[in-house]
RNA sequence: UGGGGUGUCGCCAAGUGGCAAGGCAGCGGGUUUUGAUCCCGCCAUUCGCAGGUUCGAAUCCUGCCACCCCAGCCA
């Protein structure tokens, strides 16, 4: 069965209620708050949200829901945005803000007032955890719920006026402080912030909490399904309890699904600040960052992102994907979309010695798919190599360049090791190689094979890059378990190569342009950092290795 | 100890009373000018546990167990 075709309970809910009538078009919304950066775990709720609108016809908002000044900032509504569009969606007309709707909600909350099913509370914060209760006590009565509607109205458009100072009143629902859902003992509807808001600047000294705005913004809206995870299963008889009670001029409903954990991976805004503040990473946008900026910057393509986000399904249950599946996912697509180059990392001088003059060799961009093309590669006489591809003596598992045995040169000739040089440590700091003729595109006319192929470059007219190498940021499976982020972080997340050696063309690249430099992985020319003069590649992911594992 | 949830292969996850999909990981083998890709094969007699109903149960009932969420004037 295909990841398209898979069910899940909120396409089976969708669909019957698309079959019985109870919505005729379905409309979601993603609606994060403009108070961070978004990362891989918003990315499952854009992914869900946007597919199944268009997989069921419908349309999905994008909703700022701004309730909360002191935390927002204009930064992060453009960063969103440009995220989103990035992952490659497009929400259904303009941008909206839960702040565009406080004068709706404003009037629906003083609807609440004249009902007499709101009133305003003088408690402190304090105190009004205290009369809360607990999870196995009743909460009490606040001396203020019995307040009449009158004297409710007054006050609360005197919170409006700006009459009073933070923190003295708040709008509470009355409900229930005896209710098993604490959500339901007497919520809080608004209170007082003098913050200056991102959207309404000074306009409002009171501000609604998210419970109050936002079903009533879905309502708005006309969203039909309202998509949240789990932590808001609590809350749903409280958006229900709104909707009954107010005179809407839609009835959408909540549900909830598993939030995403990924393994070696962290979300937490505040951990991952304090990354970022002591300089473990170099932004948010780091390419080791968990963040959409991060993996955009890291090259990891949003359609992998999606993919992933698709085939780990959506249900209820709380699970921790396994890291290599977004992996897996990253180099499935990467292998067909990234052309080949070749690159050499950790160079090593080699000499063809029976090469008189330079060749350039017409080499295929990918290996199955003739629709890339070819390109050209100079031979010269000098040439490099990796180091980890020439052993002075080597046992028949070793599939590279040997003394006295033969190897072929990606895309040219077979060549056969004669000699070397060392340096003053005794480290081989040449190898001296012979070209068998004949071996252009054939195998060796003599019959003897050779054990393997490696990437070159030529010496000439290869270019220095900076390369990257990323290995994951923590060290831990599971490293939101741990308070100390610093306990968990893995000390070589970063190798920079500044002497790496690329082939001419790869200087060219366009930033974010992401090629599999053959034998070793993918890599990003850097979004930031990369120009022709300076080429600045990031390591994507590498290539599955079957060996050095099994060799280690 | 109150309320709300969740438990199907190492990790995700379909399955909604008719005889355990798929992906990732892993393990064999084949092809290969990338130790990649690709291809073929293997990988849950059993669905948290214990009872019960039924010709038949992962699916229904009862009881237990484990884990997650909730006491912000955050979202």
């Amino acid at each position: 069965m295909s990841t398209e075709a898979r069910s899940n309970f909120l396409k089976t809910q969708i669909q019957s209620d698309l079959d019985g009538g109870l919505v005729e078009q379905l409309v979601t919304r993603f609606p994060p708050e403009p108070n961070g950066f978004l990362h891989l775990g918003h990315a499952k709720s854009i992914t869900v949200n946007f597919e199944l609108a268009s997989r069921f016809g419908g349309r999905c908002h994008l909703r700022f829901d701004d309730t909360n000044p002191e935390k927002e900032n204009k930064v992060f509504i453009e960063a969103i945005q440009e995220d989103v569009r990035w992952l490659g969606y497009k929400w259904d007309g303009e941008v909206r803000f839960a702040s565009s709707y406080f004068q709706q909600l404003y009037e629906w909350a003083l609807h609440l007032v004249e009902q007499g099913l709101a009133y305003v509370c003088d408690l402190s914060a304090e105190e009004a955890r205290d009369y809360r209760g607990s999870l196995t006590e009743a909460g009490r009565d606040s001396p203020f719920r019995c307040r009449s509607v009158d004297e409710n109205r007054r006050l609360f458009e005197g919170m409006r006026a700006g009459e009073y100072a933070e923190g003295s009143r708040v709008l509470r629902a009355k409900i229930d402080m005896a209710a098993p859902n604490i959500n339901l003992r007497d919520p809080i509807l608004y209170r007082i912030r003098t913050a200056h808001h991102h959207q309404t600047g000074g306009e409002w000294p009171i501000y609604p909490t998210y419970d109050f705005a936002h079903g009533q913004g879905d309502a708005i809206e006309g969203i039909t399904h309202s998509i949240c995870t789990l932590e808001f299963e609590d809350h749903r008889p409280l958006y229900d309890w709104f909707i009954e009670h107010l005179p809407v001029p839609n009835r959408p409903r909540q549900y909830e699904f598993a939030r995403l954990n990924t393994s070696y991976t962290l979300t937490s805004k505040r951990k991952l600040k304090h990354l970022v503040d002591a300089g473990v990473v170099t932004g948010w946008d780091d390419p080791r960052m968990p963040t959409l900026a991060g993996l955009r910057r890291r090259g990891y393509p949003a359609g992998a992102i999606r993919h992933f986000c698709e085939e780990i399904g959506t249900s209820r249950s709380d699970s921790v994907v396994d890291v290599a599946m977004l992996e897996s996912a990253v180099r499935n697509q990467l292998n067909e979309s990234a052309p080949r180059a070749m690159a050499v990392l950790n160079p090593l001088p080699l000499t063809l010695t029976n090469l008189s003059t330079p060749a350039t060799l017409s080499v295929a961009n990918h290996p199955n798919n003739e629709d890339m093309g070819t390109r050209e590669v100079p031979l010269t006489a000098e040439v490099l190599i990796d180091a980890a591809d020439f052993r002075e003596e080597a046992n028949k598992k070793y599939k590279r360049l040997v003394l006295g045995k033969r190897v072929r040169l990606r895309g040219a000739y077979v060549i056969e090791a004669d000699s070397c040089d060392y340096d003053a440590t005794g480290a081989v700091s040449r190898v001296y190689a012979r070209i068998i003729e004949g071996t252009l595109g054939e195998d060796p006319p003599d019959g003897i094979k050779a054990r393997g192929v490696i990437h070159w470059v030529s010496a000439s007219s290869g270019v220095r890059a900076e390369v990257r190498c990323y290995d994951r940021l923590f060290s831990d499976p599971n490293p939101g378990r741990t308070e100390d982020v610093m306990a968990v972080v893995n000390p070589g997340s970063l190798r920079c190569i500044e002497d790496a050696v690329i082939e001419a063309s790869l200087a060219h690249a366009e930033p974010e342009q992401v090629f599999q430099f053959e034998r070793e992985g993918y890599f990003v020319a850097d979004r930031f950092d990369h120009c022709r003069e300076r080429p600045v590649f990031n390591m994507t992911i590498g290539l599955r290795d079957t060996w050095n594992t099994a060799n280690a």
